[in-house]
DNA sequence: CCAGGGTGCTTGCAAATGCAAGCGGGCTGC
DNA sequence: GCAGCCCGCTTGCATTTGCAAGCACCCTGG
């Protein structure tokens, strides 16, 4: 009983192909894995290479990020780490635009901290009622 | 025989150890990963695992995605991808603040675009490779 | 000269990955 | 009944990962 113990990782992966309503069999061939490895690895019982795994969240449709933060490959990032790191990395960008966006950005935080601070008595101003589910979508 | 064929991960990882100046040995032991197995990695002779890999990208402190690019397990995404992606899924932010965010970095880009436009004109699409990898600074 | 430490590389070997083949069981239709 | 086709799971087994130990080489310095 080599208890591996990656459970959440296979849960995750049972959960999204139910979610998908796929056989194991099925999405096995979608991502172009043999049935009985992709049942082990549901069960926790093997731990897929990321090769492996990039295979199975392309069979599921879903992104491999996804994967790997559930497979501890990953660390997740909140989305304001998110929003950072990627300005930051952004070599389209100038030093300075880097540096100017960041504090745009800061700024927006550091706005909407104060706002919830005193969130029940003055909600004067900004009327956020509707927020637009705008283009992005999961896929 | 096996000619595994990783060329391009083991490079971008000997550049990198290169470029901070650490000796194969003081990767190894800063990753955790035994001397002998990196030295094969960055000769292209083994494919390391998602573990191993992240393993090497926190002793040479960048980021562990920019790794999972270079091995093929994520597909690049270049910078502007990342940051609207970021500013969008972001939702510490009002809609009108990322909104507005998303129009400055825009802004931002034309005009670089339109810098760049009358700089040169040979240089075309191609996002040169080797230039500088995303490499985090540190605060 | 040669101990001591540095560099990277080669060599077996335990352990894990990932698969082909096969198993038991549940349906449907002939 | 039973042939055919699904479902998921178990079982060997080739291949690969990743490591401990050891190799050859280059510097310093006592």
């Amino acid at each position: 009983m080599a208890r591996i113990d990656t459970t959440g990782l296979g849960d995750f992966i049972r959960q999204q192909r139910d979610q998908a309503e796929m056989s194991l069999r099925q999405l096995a061939k979608a991502a172009d894995v043999s049935n009985p490895y992709l049942s082990q690895v549901e069960r926790g019982l093997r731990r897929p290479s990321a090769e492996i795994l990039g295979r199975i969240a392309s069979g599921l449709r879903i992104s491999a990020e996804s994967l790997y933060v559930r497979a501890g490959f990953l660390h997740e990032r909140t989305g304001d780490e998110a929003v950072t790191e990627a300005i930051a990395a952004d070599q389209t960008l100038t030093e300075r635009q880097r540096a100017t966006l960041l504090q745009i950005y800061g700024a927006f935080q550091a706005e909407n901290r104060a706002h919830a601070d005193r969130a029940d008595t003055d909600d004067a101003g900004d009327p956020g009622d509707t927020d637009h589910p705008n283009r992005e979508e999961p896929r």
